[in-house]
DNA sequence: GCCCAGGTATAAA
DNA sequence: TTTATACATGGG
């Protein structure tokens, strides 16, 4: 990658051209916010704005070594999704319709214990509430960065009593935000692990936390650790995808079941009077 | 007021 | 094994 500092400025001028908005706003991560022409938000601790100009990617507020350790990785800029959405494209035309409307998406790989504590609180919830919660989570117990706060740890959270949770009004999800703390702070699950072992091993490891079923367990497999071979045999894919591809098998969709999910997603999402008509 | 939201735990058939 | 319901909260 070709990288470039200029004052506080980071600019990769090779980074492969992606759509921000879709990416930051297709239901994936809660934390970004756009600025203007920018968009503003934290991860791994940094506090960061992002934007393309004519240059390239630039990551304002950010130094040489974090895009080397921290942001070529997050924004997944070595994976060639244009390959993959070829393949995908090949499998079925609802799929070709997915990918055609956003093909600027790309999964993220965020922090696995926020990313964890993300989807337990995004469970029977909108994401306009989701990102509140998960904000009110990181000021009232998250250390500040900048001008914003950074995610509280699992050791942090661990420590509070159940009624100091109160304050982020999570409702019936505040019991399992702390079983997840406990079991994480303590070591009863070890969430290093989880990037390595069989992703149904891993699955049924993160389902050993009260609140932490199927679908958040595929959230948090593949926006947490990249395994983009998640959601397989997921509920979602189970009622969804059968619907949209009776007869095919989850396992037709490979090694990328994850990323096609996602397009899935945000198609439906924004096109909800087509979830049952996308063949027209 | 009503319906719903990137679901899951629990009980019951 | 599958199906029904409660769950806290607040946006639309």
């Amino acid at each position: 990658m070709e990288i470039k500092k200029i004052g506080n400025d980071i600019i990769i001028y090779d980074a492969p051209r992606f759509s921000l908005k879709d990416t930051f706003e297709c239901g994936q991560c809660f934390r970004w916010e756009k600025e203007g022409d920018k968009f503003h938000g934290i991860a791994y601790s940094r506090e960061v704005y992002v934007y393309f100009d004519d240059r390239g990617l630039v990551i304002e507020n950010s130094c040489i070594e974090d895009v080397n350790n921290i942001w070529i990785k997050y924004f997944d800029l070595e994976r060639d999704y244009e390959k993959i959405r070829e393949n995908l494209c090949r499998i079925d035309p609802v799929l070709l319709k997915a990918c055609s409307y956003c093909p600027g998406i790309r999964i993220l790989k965020q922090d696995p214990w926020e990313a964890l504590c993300s989807f337990i609180i995004s469970q029977n919830n909108n994401i306009p509430r989701i990102k509140g919660i998960i904000s009110r989570l990181c000021a009232n117990f998250g250390e500040k960065q900048g001008e914003m706060y950074k995610f509280p740890s699992a050791d942090k959270l661990a420590s509070l009593e159940i009624d100091k949770l109160a304050s982020i009004r999570s409702g019936f999800r505040d019991k399992y935000i702390l079983d997840a703390a406990k079991k994480v702070s303590d070591g009863r699950l070890d969430l290093e692990m989880l990037a390595y072992i069989p992703i149904d091993k891993a699955r049924q490891a993160l389902m050993g936390i009260h609140g932490v079923g199927a679908k958040v367990a595929e959230c948090v497999l593949l926006y947490g650790f990249h395994r983009l071979e998640a959601f397989p045999l997921d509920v979602w894919m189970k009622r969804v995808m059968s619907v949209f591809f009776p007869g095919k098998t989850p396992e037709m969709f490979g090694e990328c079941a994850g990323i096609a999910q996602q397009y899935l997603f945000h198609y439906s999402r924004e096109n909800p009077e087509r979830l049952l008509d996308l063949e027209s």
